[in-house]
RNA sequence: GCCCCCAUCGUUCAGCGGCCUAGGACACCUGCCUUUCACGCAGGCAACACGGGUUCAAAUCCCGUUGGGGGUACCA
């Protein structure tokens, strides 16, 4: 049997890095296992859902270089879901209700239970007749157990008894997602279900369904370990920073992200983390991924990128990066930076920063910075010499070094970071002579000489 | 409240009864390289939540406790 996965996106807020990752275990699976690899939208709340949304996670999808075989909008298939829900109640495996959700909660506070008591199945028997406010509910049974065996989690088990029987086409009319989600899976063949673990506690509901529209199989369930922030609670879009898109804005490289949600849940056998997706693909099980929550950790992000960043060709960085400093900074002098910075950088939009005092101002530098630099016996000294001698010296690169070095080898003392700190207003940076000498002497001359006054 | 899940270094992945005086990576610290930083290289710090079992033998299996998380909508 050929594998299908699909990755089920509700389209009411942008990817984020936990959605990335279910996609992506979707697709590594659906490639490792030469299936086929599905994009479905649960589009089934309008309410909520939002066209230029699906567009960004298309985008950020294709950003990952995930790519789908096959797309579906449930919002496109409504009349399939009412057709399963209408079989439902037709036999006697779903009914129709008019209790208001206060008439619920009233009832479920009555019963010494709380708001969230659940429905007690007031309907079930009293034969309602379709109209206004009438929403369909499906009739769980009463005993027995629905269980799956989740191939992350194991056997994984559900009384009957504490489901209630939930809504499955809404007063309006729109069939609710458990139906649409039930009958696609069934409908599409899917083999298996890769989503997070969030959702454990529909899927019985779900299988339920599917039993009930006659599947006589269940798909491979695999529940996700969830992505938590530093406070180990699951990610949210409003709380935490994780928009896919963000992460694309601010530099980083797709490769990378890629990488590093791979090693969120999963890793592989040799320890070897970063690594070609290939080797990935080739490598990724999902009876291999781990049951705890993984915390989403820039820092480990940012080595990746780093790692990535590093290993590109000499010109794809430049082209990559150039748009970044373009109307600043001369083209030619930045292809010559342009290896340094590279080893330097772990997201590219620290770029700028790097260059920021070769074609313009220079920060003013940090007190903690400047007491550990200046305050020093000899930096006044040094700094005289050093602006007397750079009035006349030929402006380059080798002959600064010369100066500045010389000075230092003079008085006995170190002279770079001094200087560097006066002129870039930071004590670390870029290779400092080949820049500074593309700055204007008498700018550089400036910066040494208020430095120089602010010592007095 | 009820239901479900999870538990190895600060973080992440490994370990799936003896090979564990618990390994790799990130972070952190030290040294080397370098008159900056970074890269690179060499080291270091640092964990099996607790309590009972089972077994000749448990990080690994079972039970409980504690702690954490998820769900509990006419959202998905």
């Amino acid at each position: 049997m050929t594998v299908r996965v699909r990755f089920s996106p509700a389209p009411s807020g942008y990817l984020h890095v936990g959605s990335a990752r279910s996609a992506l275990f979707n697709w590594l699976y659906a490639r490792h296992t030469g299936g086929t690899f599905i994009l479905r939208v649960e589009d089934t709340n309008a309410d909520r859902s939002k066209p230029e949304l699906v567009d960004s996670i298309r985008e950020s999808l294709t950003w990952l270089g995930l790519d789908w075989d096959e797309e579906y909008l449930q919002s496109e298939r409504f009349d399939l879901y009412l057709e399963a829900a209408n079989d439902l109640l037709a036999n006697g495996k779903a009914y129709l209700c008019d209790c208001t959700p206060d008439d619920v909660k009233t009832r479920a506070e009555a019963r010494g239970e709380s708001a969230s008591g659940g429905y007690d199945g007031h309907c079930r028997n009293r034969n309602v007749e379709p109209g206004d406010g009438v929403a369909m509910r499906f009739a769980t049974p009463n005993e027995g157990v629905t269980g799956w065996d989740d191939l992350i989690r194991g056997r994984v088990e559900f009384e009957n008894a504490v489901l209630e029987d939930f809504i499955i086409v809404r007063s309006s009319g729109v069939p609710m997602f458990h139906v649409a989600n039930a009958y696609d899976d069934y409908d599409m063949g899917i083999t298996h279900v890769v989503r997070g673990e969030d959702l454990v506690n529909t899927t019985p509901r779900v299988l339920l369904l599917r039993e009930a529209m006659g599947a006589t199989t269940q798909p491979t369930y695999a529940h996700l370990p969830l992505i938590v922030n530093e406070q180990r609670k699951k990610l949210s879009k409003r709380r935490d920073d994780v928009s896919v898109s963000d992460y694309a804005d601010k530099g980083y490289l797709a490769e990378a992200m890629r990488n590093y949600l791979a090693t969120l849940g999963w890793g592989p056998e040799d320890g070897v983390e970063v690594r070609p997706i290939e080797e990935i693909i080739e490598q990724f099980e999902l009876a291999d991924i781990g049951k705890a929550p993984a915390f989403f950790d820039v820092k480990k992000l940012d080595h990746f990128n780093g790692e990535y960043i590093r290993a590109l060709p000499e010109d794809d960085f430049v082209s990559q990066t150039w748009p970044l400093v373009d109307g600043t900074i001369d083209r030619e002098l930045y292809e010559r930076l342009a290896p340094e910075l590279q080893l330097r950088v772990k997201q590219f939009s620290q770029v700028p920063s790097f260059i920021d005092w070769i074609v313009g101002d220079a920060p003013e530098p940090s007190g903690k910075d400047w007491r550990k630099v200046m305050k020093k016996d000899k930096v006044p000294e040094a700094l005289d010499l050093i602006i007397e001698r750079l009035g006349e010296a030929p402006w380059e690169a080798a002959e600064l070094e010369r100066i500045v070095f010389g000075v230092g080898e003079e008085l006995e003392t170190r002279t770079q970071v001094p200087v560097r700190l006066a002129i870039t207003g930071v004590r670390s940076g870029l290779p400092l002579f080949e820049p500074m000498a593309a700055v204007d002497r008498q700018v550089v001359l400036d910066r040494l000489k208020a430095a120089r006054e602010r010592l007095r």
